[in-house]
RNA sequence: GCUGAUAUAGCUCAGCUGGCUAGAGCACCUGAUUCGUAAUCAGGAGGUCGCGGGUUCGAGUCCCGCUAUCAGCUCCA
């Protein structure tokens, strides 16, 4: 991904890969080390491991220097960079960021030799006798010895691997500042961190600066303001999406694909209340295990919930008339609304919200039907991904320590999860006993934009619920059996995918999903009636336009137009009322070409086609 | 929920260490202009500076509380 360097860095040896794959840097092996293979410094995973530690290091170093006080935690290398955990008495904002960076390039400049020194522990606890957080540190440490790496005045503990000196560290960037939990409890102290990024050469820390302008410029927040299609309002309350026109032609335009595609296997439709006595909320165990999540309200006395799923609502329509097994597999869809209580600070734009409609389905089988349903599922979860080119990877979470039923059962429906997957020629990972309660499940996690990966779809296995609201069905033998239920999303929420979506797509959503699918720049106001026949005959057809004939000059009209990300802008003055042709801008080909409107109808019927799944 | 930060017109932002009627660009309204592929010109209207307290002769500016947002942590579709 990122450009290697060519410069003679490459020439500087920084550790060595054992066989295992361990990484040793050259403190720890100053004779260099036999058998394993160099690590020259480049931005190859392995010396970005060595460099990016010795940089949050260097910021720990220079921190040190700047507030004296300062007490280090841990400071490790992650996915996206480095951060350092530390707790000191003054506070620390963004803007103190680029002091911190200016003191470390100072101690760039040192060239400061990183050195490696090894004691025993209780040496260890002995010398940091002071400082509480290293004596946290330490206690984690299962071995009688313990590394320490010093630079200067400056030293901690620490396994490495690190650079040899201060001097390899240049390019570097210093990215937020945050608060993280002493530990990650959430009861516990708070401490500050601070995120950093390092590689070997400028061009590919250039590179990644510029991924991240990226992402901000695909932020669904930025755009779902700029494109008009939803918004929050302070005194509504906070996580609570309103629509705007356009969000919501959208998002109508999913759920209409979604339904004709869910009918189509032989989904049947059904709605539940929003709201339902607390009683049904402690029988199916949310009052207990969700409650604090729950909108909770008192109605003439009695107490209700508002439903924060809509299990229930299905099982009762199940239940309202005896079914047999000639009805299983039984398929209900819901487009449910749900209201949860998420925490304050969760609350992300559309990724996070607190109502949402989930595109939600509870399947009623029997335990032998479980792997066809399953596979069925999936199936369906992949032609989704597919329509809107997303990348996916699944997991399958088995039996957790605290579970209902019987082992037997629990093996039927893994295996059976396992099987519907292997056959479908799909990979996944293993979750080792991080299922729910009542069953294991495939979550299906979609990598966005920026790569983040966020859990939409789910496929779970539900003994339980059955069992706790006496769901039956009667068999061929006459006598009444259990089925079971499958729950399962494929999109997860409507509010999360059109989040996703806007992100992957830059706004620039694909024909069958525009809010907006042709915008008309009509020439001069006599052109106007031409482009409303035209925008006439697309609604007809099940395509939104508008028409862009304000009295404003024709190339502030199309750039408005091209601002809306549209797939087609189209251009109509005299030569195209005389011949009925339109001439197009089109955004996807990034070309202009003129043809007849019937021509051009026929090119957008086709390309609505395409949505279909 | 926790830590830190932020909140000025519909949007993006100015407003120095508290000092007379709070500014700009875009958007909006009115008029002129009717145009062949990314910003025509002129005029106008719009803000109890997030909300509620407090300090002060005087608060957009300082302090406290609340609400919301942002970056993370913890949690999740």
């Amino acid at each position: 991904m990122y450009s290697q360097q060519r410069i003679r860095v490459s020439e500087t040896i920084i550790g060595y890969k054992k066989s295992d794959g361990e990484i040793v840097d050259t403190q720890s092996a100053p004779q260099g080390c036999e058998g394993c293979e160099p690590i020259p410094l480049g931005n190859s995973p392995e010396a970005l491991e060595i460099l990016r530690h010795s940089t949050a290091h260097l910021m720990a170093q220079a921190i040190r220097e700047l507030y004296p006080d300062a007490q280090f935690f841990v400071g490790p290398v992650v996915d996206e960079g480095f951060y350092y955990d530390f707790r000191t008495s003054e506070k620390i904002g963004e803007e103190d960021l680029k002091k911190i960076e200016k003191k470390m390039k100072e101690l760039i400049k040192k060239k400061i030799p990183i050195e490696k020194y090894t004691i025993e522990k209780s040496e260890a606890v002995e010398k940091f006798r002071n400082d509480d957080l290293k004596q946290a540190v330490l206690r984690n440490i299962p071995s009688e010895e313990v590394s320490i790496y010093r630079q200067g005045d400056f030293e901690d503990l620490c396994r490495g691997p690190h650079v040899p000196n201060t001097g390899l560290l240049h390019n570097f960037k210093l990215t937020r500042v945050a608060g993280a939990y002493l530990g990650g409890d959430e009861n516990a102290e708070m401490l500050t961190r601070v995120y950093g990024i390092a590689f070997a050469d400028k061009e590919s820390l250039k590179e990644h600066l510029k991924m991240l302008e990226e992402a901000k410029r695909r932020d669904h927040r930025k755009l779902g303001a700029e494109l008009e299609l939803f918004m929050f309002d302070e005194e509504a309350g906070a996580g609570l999406p309103f629509w705007m026109p356009k969000g919501a032609r959208l998002r109508s335009k999913l759920e209409q694909i979604l339904w004709c595609s869910h009918r189509q296997r032989g989904y049947e439709p059904v709605r539940g209340p929003e709201i339902l006595k607390a009683d049904m909320w402690r029988t199916s165990g949310h009052y207990a295990c969700y409650g604090e999540n729950m909108y909770l309200t008192e109605i003439d006395g009695q107490e209700y919930g508002l439903k924060p799923m809509n299990c229930i609502g299905h099982i009762l329509i199940y239940k309202h008339s005896g079914k047999s097994y000639r009805d299983l597999p039984l398929k209900y869809f819901e487009y449910g609304v749900v209201h949860r209580h998420e925490k304050s600070g969760v609350l992300h734009g559309l990724l996070r919200v607190r109502e949402f409609t989930q595109d939600d389905a509870h399947i009623f089988c029997t335990p032998e039907q479980i792997k066809p349903v399953v596979l069925e599922v999936v199936e369906f979860v992949d032609a989704v991904m597919k329509k809107f080119g997303f990348e996916y990877s699944m997991e399958i979470s088995t039996k957790p320590e605290k579970a209902i039923g019987d082992d037997a059962v629990w093996e039927t429906a893994t295996q059976a999860l396992k099987e519907a997957l292997d056959e479908n020629g799909l990979e996944y990972g293993i979750d080792e006993g991080g299922g729910a309660f009542y069953g294991p499940k495939i979550d299906v996690k979609i990598t966005d934009a920026i790569g983040r990966k966020w859990q939409c779809g789910t496929v779970q296995v539900d003994f339980n619920l059955p069992e706790r609201f006496d769901v039956e069905y009667v068999d061929e033998d006459n006598s009444r059996k259990r089925p079971v239920m499958i729950h399962r999303a494929i999109l997860g929420s409507f509010e999360r995918f059109i989040a996703i979506l806007t992100e992957h797509y830059a706004g620039e959503f694909p024909f069958f999903l525009a809010p907006t699918q042709v915008i008309f720049v009509p020439i001069a106001s006599e052109h106007s009636a031409y482009a409303r026949e035209l925008s006439e005959r697309m609604l007809d057809g099940g395509i939104d336009s508008e028409i862009y004939d304000r009295n404003d000059s024709l190339n502030k009209r199309i750039r408005q137009a091209e601002k809306q990300k549209v797939p087609y802008v189209v251009i109509v003055g005299d030569e195209e009322v005389k011949s009925q042709s339109v001439a197009v801008r089109d955004r996807r080909k990034k070309e202009q070409y003129n043809l007849s409107a019937d021509d051009f109808m026929l090119q957008l019927k086709k390309q609505l086609e395409e949505g279909k799944i």
